[in-house]
DNA sequence: GTTTATTATATGCATATGCACGTATATGCA
DNA sequence: TGCATATACGTGCATATGCATATAATAAAC
């Protein structure tokens, strides 16, 4: 459902073509929401649907027809009351710590390279978002909006904040398998003696 | 995907009933998987096609009868082979991130309403957060196994701090917004003036 | 006396998401 | 010549999830 409002806030902008709009989601947003590209076209789809947003084709000669989608006062005033509404929480799911509750089922071996490759990813991941204010330049000129920008850093500060957190957690563990902090695996392994 | 395997990881630890996977979960992982009773049904029911989990019917007088559900060594095997395997990376998606984003367009009012409801219920989960270890109790004294409680509590440590860094990171909006540290809305309202 | 909660299992339906694939044109690279 | 890539729009299918609902018995609360 979120995904909607996420459309209709970056319309609320400017007009985009889905095509656009996939590449302004890859470059502000991708450190809380990865959009895959038919699922906004279908968001798009719908929203057109509920008269919240209008199309226009644009003709293009030596490449394809683009579709600019532009926000309908219906679609503002849809996008002002759920802004304005609570929080849309919901329920956790995470994998990958599943995936570390059940760890103590496997050696020490293995769980040290989890965690050395789950520390590479994190590492990765807090690089990815230093350079997202690189990203979002053009668009923070063309918003032109202060405020805007103030809260587009505080999501990429969340970020970042919880991106680091987990890179020290991890490094942690590591450091507690290195100095024997970690109970060791009761029957060592099952089939030779 | 992740459910199926942590389903499989408890009944490694002892036979379940759906009924009773339901409770463990939601006073073991509830800080990072809320599992839906119907969704924990559905699981168990594929565990079983697939030969991963033998199913008891256990009558009981007085009681509907319950299905006791018991990892099977094909089921163990999976397992073990999906806790040896990568990290099940999942694309981010926050709605409460989304109206962050946003939030510049709403005035300073609206904002500071939301982050204190969001401060709110960030200080709740961390109470409840607070409240697993005790009610995972039980279950560290039927596994026994300082192991499985070593990685048990990484997860919870994890989302505690996650959790806290929220908090203050919400906390923190809301003095910007006393000391009037965020920028304005640029055009007040529409409408009146 | 009636409603609600607890124990216990399950189906049905709407929606969201991911991934593969299909269509079409033009450019650059090997 | 062939293949990948960028532009641009989608459909189809499998799966995951959430919520409502059905069934059925007992016990407690109001």
């Amino acid at each position: 459902m979120s995904l909607e409002y996420a459309v209709l806030g970056f319309l609320n902008y400017q007009p985009f073509s889905g095509y656009d709009l996939k590449k302004m989601f890859d470059s502000s947003v991708q450190h809380f929401w990865v959009a895959d590209l038919s699922q906004i076209y279908r968001t798009l789809g719908k929203l057109s649907e509920k008269g919240w947003a209008s199309v226009e084709v644009v003709e293009q000669s030596e490449r394809p027809d683009r579709k600019l989608y532009r926000i309908t006062p219906q679609g503002q005033a849809a996008l002002r009351e759920w802004l304005a509404g609570p929080f849309p929480t919901a329920a956790p799911h995470s994998g990958p710590l599943v995936q570390v509750f059940f760890s103590g089922q496997m050696p020490d071996a293995v769980v040290q390279a989890k965690f050395a490759a789950a520390a590479d990813l994190f590492r990765g991941m807090l690089e990815r978002y230093q350079q997202v204010p690189q990203q979002v330049q053009p668009y923070v000129h063309q918003v032109d909006s202060p405020r805007e920008t103030y809260f587009w850093m505080k999501t990429l500060e969340l970020g970042m904040l919880t991106m680091q957190a987990q890179l020290l957690w991890a490094e942690q563990v590591l450091r507690d398998l290195e100095q024997g902090a970690v109970p060791p695996l009761d029957p060592p392994q099952e089939g030779e003696a």
